[in-house]
DNA sequence: AATCGTATTAACCAAGTAGTTAAATTATTT
DNA sequence: AAATAATTTAACTACTTGGTTAATACGATT
């Protein structure tokens, strides 16, 4: 039919699916080529190895799941616009692929230096200009006692964590499937409200 | 030698070592013997299987490694001590033990209705009364247009998630060991400003 | 010391596991 | 059409896995 009907784009298909829900210890090698109407051999044959298959869902995970923000660094938005941008494109990327980030970070934490590798080439190629951008906005003079790092953290914390924490999260916040789709929809206009007022004030805090 | 020195206390910490860092998919029951010292079949003789073995270290590591927050709710101190002192248990809670969220997390994402009921039971147990709290308090007036779903989801997000994406984030914000454990050390102060700068203020947003 | 329940071990088992292979089928080139 | 190359399959292999078992060592009670 159309072009993800061949055997190379099943695979593809199949085993980002089963990765993704079980991780690279949890999915099986017969798993895969069941999903993807194929005979096992025929994985090994597009992919050596279950390694190999591995590496290949990974980076396509991390290309798909992480969004580009450097792309739209270049437009003449202002600075809240920016944060606004960037908390509107990352949760709707995510929401796509609810599990990707679960997905990225287990198997970081798991795997060695092979996948941080990956992942730190990934972070260089796509996470350079915005950071610089950030880091200059807020030296420039309007934001000067605001630890770039620190804000960096806190606004990819805000946006990634619920949906890492999604099971746990729904349950302490007695949240159905919908609402809590809801409640991520509704985070792309909080969160920017928390970190232009944190910006904004510099409390003492404790 | 100590009351650590029998067999399935020895059991229990190597199968708590080897869980943790690998998984449930991941860890060998033939491993976590060796770790304990032991024979194989000993593992079987105190905990039936790998299952029980299993949910015997989730439940222990959820008791472990999310405070009980709860706790301290009944003293006699205002809203933004209790945030404070929230924010430094959780985060020097999960310094002792900084792969266990990832870990608790992970598994909920994996396994289906069995560990989400342990999950819940706990969440149920020990984040009741701080959870009415904290809406007791925003509703009475001082904080009347604050959501206290979105603002309890935004206080854990903040503490916990540097610790789930860890490898990420050591490479993002390009941190050695020592200064990502300062760097989470300073969290302690950072989020409860940024939470009590939050509560005061409602700015428009975008 | 004889008895009895508990703890411990080595050897084993059946069911998976990733990966291979050799033969068969299909597509492509000559 | 013949030859050659690429694709696909069933059967197989070597090894790992969770779990068992039957025999043995140990410790307390009598």
């Amino acid at each position: 039919m159309n072009k993800i009907d061949n055997p190379e784009k099943r695979i593809i298909e199949a085993a980002k699916q089963i990765f993704l829900e079980k991780g690279f210890d949890g999915a099986r090698m017969q798993e895969i080529a069941d999903a993807a109407n194929i005979n096992k051999a025929m994985v090994h044959y597009y992919f050596r190895s279950k390694d190999q298959l591995f590496n290949s869902i990974f980076m396509d995970t991390l290309n798909n799941n992480i969004p580009p923000v450097d792309d739209f660094v270049d437009s003449n938005m202002n600075f809240e616009q920016i944060i606004c941008k960037f908390v509107d494109v990352y949760i709707s990327t995510m929401m796509k692929n609810p599990i990707g980030p679960m997905f990225i970070l287990h198997e970081l934490n798991r795997k060695s230096q092979n996948l941080k590798q990956i992942a730190e080439n990934f972070i260089n190629k796509k996470y350079q200009k915005i950071f610089i951008l950030l880091e200059k906005e807020i030296k420039s003079g309007k934001y000067p006692d605001v630890d770039i790092k620190m804000f960096f953290a806190n606004l990819v914390s805000l946006c990634v964590f619920p949906f890492v924490a999604k099971p746990l999260m729904q349950i302490a916040l007695g949240l159905t499937e919908d609402e809590y789709i809801q409640f991520l929809e509704a985070r792309k206009k909080e969160i920017p409200k928390i970190m232009i007022n944190y910006l904004k004030n510099n409390s003492t805090g404790c």
